[in-house]
DNA sequence: TAGGCCATCTGGTCCT
DNA sequence: AGGACCAGATGGCCTA
């Protein structure tokens, strides 16, 4: 999905059904995204819903810019003011030319901080895009089927985790696949070179809101889920440094039972050298990509340092996966990256789940 | 063409 | 005062 957001952004600050309120065509000149129409609102002094329901009405009350001083029109004057309450309060002040700029400088910088802000997250759930399992680059995941996956996939290596027994494959895409769409669960089935139909009569539709359990409560609803045992994690691209430092103690006797004594060697950072299990084959059907180089990064993983990636060169938090290829050139805004954004998969992926295309 | 998804702008609110 | 965060609104792109 290509785009130029700039030719959006333009159309959009043009377009008369925007959120303008004081609607100025002499000083359309910016380009940038800004909307020229709007006027600082302590400076234009306005009631909120009378402008809401104008749509344009304003631009009766369009400021000249070129000869102004006195940019403020009376409000009295205008047909459909005559129809409006009229407005209390202190009278606004005049619009001048260095208000209006000043009102424009300030918008485009709290717009471009928005953009930086909406790219951060943008970031993180790509981030998060490539450690969910079936991560595709011809068929991205939306936000909120990214999301969802996540959900469901924390929640299936959880339940893993906590009962101790390996589940079989269709369980385990099961859970995956719950609440999904229908073309993820296709991605997720055709991820795992599985026919949908196995699996998909046992998939609900999502409920109504009103019965959906909100995030927070997710963790108190758990999705019926059984364990029959058999093939040994992780799945997919699951890297399990970071349940090990989650809850090493409420988990070890899992883990050792999952990853049949990696849980030993993996606490020990200096002795931690590669994945914690060799690379898994379900039903001979996963494909991993494994990439020696992660190794290194997965040492510093349960040291709790974190690689400096030669990109940035500078701190070590401007590339997210600096070890696997070109899935871990995903450049991030330091100011955005905080401890939380760095993931397990950001402190080595060595072992990558990967759709075909 | 409708609907989904997305980027962007925008004003409000809260916080530092 | 300024920045972060949020939600509403809008329009573009894409696909079924």
């Amino acid at each position: 999905m290509t785009k130029s957001r700039g030719e959006d952004a333009l159309s959009e600050a043009e377009a008369p059904g925007s959120r303008a309120w004081i609607i100025d065509p002499l000083c359309h000149q910016d380009a940038k995204g800004l909307s020229p129409d709007a006027v600082p609102r302590e400076e234009e002094e306005e009631d909120r819903d009378s402008l809401k329901h104008q749509d344009g009405e304003d631009e009766d009350e369009d400021l000249d810019c070129e000869e102004d001083e006195e940019l403020e029109e009376d409000e009295e004057d205008s047909p459909e003011n005559e129809q409006r309450p009229r407005r209390r309060g202190p009278k606004r002040k005049k619009m001048t030319r260095a208000r209006l700029e000043r009102f424009r400088l300030r918008r485009m910088k709290a717009n471009a901080r928005e953009r930086n802000r909406m790219h951060g997250l943008n970031a993180a759930l790509d981030a998060l895009r490539r450690v969910v399992p079936c991560y595709s680059k011809s068929q991205k995941l939306s936000k909120i089927e990214t999301l969802r996956l996540a959900r469901n996939y924390i929640w299936a290596l959880s339940e893993t985790l906590s009962s101790g027994k390996s589940p079989d494959l269709v369980s385990f895409v099961q859970t995956l696949c719950r609440g999904l769409s229908q073309p993820t669960t296709n991605l997720v089935a055709g991820c795992l070179q599985l026919n949908p139909r196995t699996f998909l009569p046992e998939q609900s539709p999502d409920p109504p809101p009103h019965l959906q359990p909100s995030s927070a409560s997710f963790p108190l609803q758990p999705y019926p889920y059984q364990s029959p045992g058999l093939p040994s994690p992780p799945y997919g691209n699951a890297d399990s440094s970071h349940l090990f430092q989650l809850k090493p103690q409420a988990y070890s006797a899992a883990l050792e039972q999952l990853f049949e004594g990696a849980l030993t060697d993996c606490t020990s950072p200096s002795s931690f050298d590669g994945p914690p299990s060799p690379p898994l084959s379900i039903n001979g059907n996963f494909a991993f990509k494994h990439d020696p180089s992660t190794d290194f990064e997965k040492t510093y993983a349960f040291t709790m340092h974190y690689p400096v990636t030669s990109s940035t060169g500078t701190d070590g938090h401007g590339l997210v996966y600096s070890g696997a290829g070109p899935r871990c050139d995903i450049p991030i805004d330091n100011s955005t990256l905080t401890y939380d954004g760095q993931s397990h998969q950001e402190r080595g992926m060595g072992t990558q789940l990967i759709f075909h295309d």
